[in-house]
DNA sequence: GCGAATTCGGTTACTATATAACGCGGGTGC
DNA sequence: GCACCCGCGTTATATAGTAACCGAATTCGC
């Protein structure tokens, strides 16, 4: 499974520093936008934007899908979150804990595996990766503003638990 | 703007290339399909489901999203159309066309360059991005089975016409 | 020939994902 | 007070995708 937030207080933690994070770039992070937040980060998976709605009508009952997106939307400017295209879903950024790095560019290359298996999706921030995509479009004089790259499979955990022979050889 | 299939011809060179391939395989490419690849083949970017139904409607007038979505995921098995993630649309694949290659394995590593511009796709096939993502991947323990590798950005043409200024530097 | 099984696609209804548009209340500047 | 912006509640709607049922056509076994 993945990671989520452990403890409260490495969520307590990971919400400082994104509090610490939008006072620089001169946003605000709402009450609203924080509860969305943690819901994003104590998730041990990817959640959809109603999956997150249902969860934060326990503390909002009037909630709406509107009150949700919109929220997201925030983070996702702020570099908190990330987006998961082939899930449509969204997940917290490994690096928005960082102080240091890319303050000022709320965007950095990233790469998914997404495990077929269990759901978990783990983020990459690989240079060869970013470097190749780069390459590639310079050759055919394309200019880069946002990559999206994702992979699904198995994750080291289910290969090592042989949900790769359960998956390719299946009995049904 | 893209290319679609520019002439009649190449579209009958096409769609024969397709009837050939699903022969190989076993598979029917029946009219319906034929003509849902032949919508996907004559834009020149990616079409959504619901924008291939209403032309589709022109031929079909009882085609529902059903329709639609059946023939587009038997013209996706048959690697002959791609889905672009980030614009849940659907593009022909440039390489549907070859009969070398991969025949039997009807998937292919590829990557889209996505014009914000003008709404250009290019499909790649660079064997350097495909090997740093599955590098990245086998450091991980992470088994790849299927990748998603889009980008959104500038293309070649729209940069020389100035569209890169009048995005980066619009007056509004 | 006849029934079983499969494939294809028409049809209805529905779920899931995302956005538009309106309005209100609170802060800020003046 | 008033204009302005921002955050968000609220309603309605747009867009994307699926489930389930049905019937026609084909194939296969007999
Ligand atoms: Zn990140
Ligand atoms: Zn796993
Ligand atoms: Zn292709
Ligand atoms: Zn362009």
């Amino acid at each position: 499974m993945a990671a989520g937030q452990g403890s409260a207080s490495e969520m307590a933690r990971a919400l400082d520093a994104a509090e610490a994070r939008c006072v620089r770039s001169g946003a605000q992070l709402t009450e609203l936008r924080r509860q969305v937040l943690a819901l994003v980060l104590e998730a041990d998976q990817p959640l959809g934007a109603y999956a997150l709605l249902d969860r934060l009508k326990a503390q909002r009952p009037g909630a709406a899908p509107p009150t949700v997106y919109r929220a997201l939307d925030f983070l996702l400017e702020q570099g908190l979150i990330h987006k998961v295209e082939r899930l449509n879903a969204f997940i917290g950024c490994v690096e928005a804990g960082h102080d240091h790095g890319h303050d000022h560019d709320h965007a950095h290359d990233h790469q998914f595996l997404i495990c077929g298996s269990c759901g978990a999706t783990i983020e990459l921030s690989d240079h060869a990766v970013a470097h190749a995509l780069a390459d590639a479009a310079r050759r055919v004089g394309f200019q880069l503003r946002k990559t999206t790259v994702e992979a699904e499979g198995l994750c080291a955990a289910c290969l090592a638990a042989g949900a790769g022979a359960a998956v390719a050889a299946s009995p049904g």
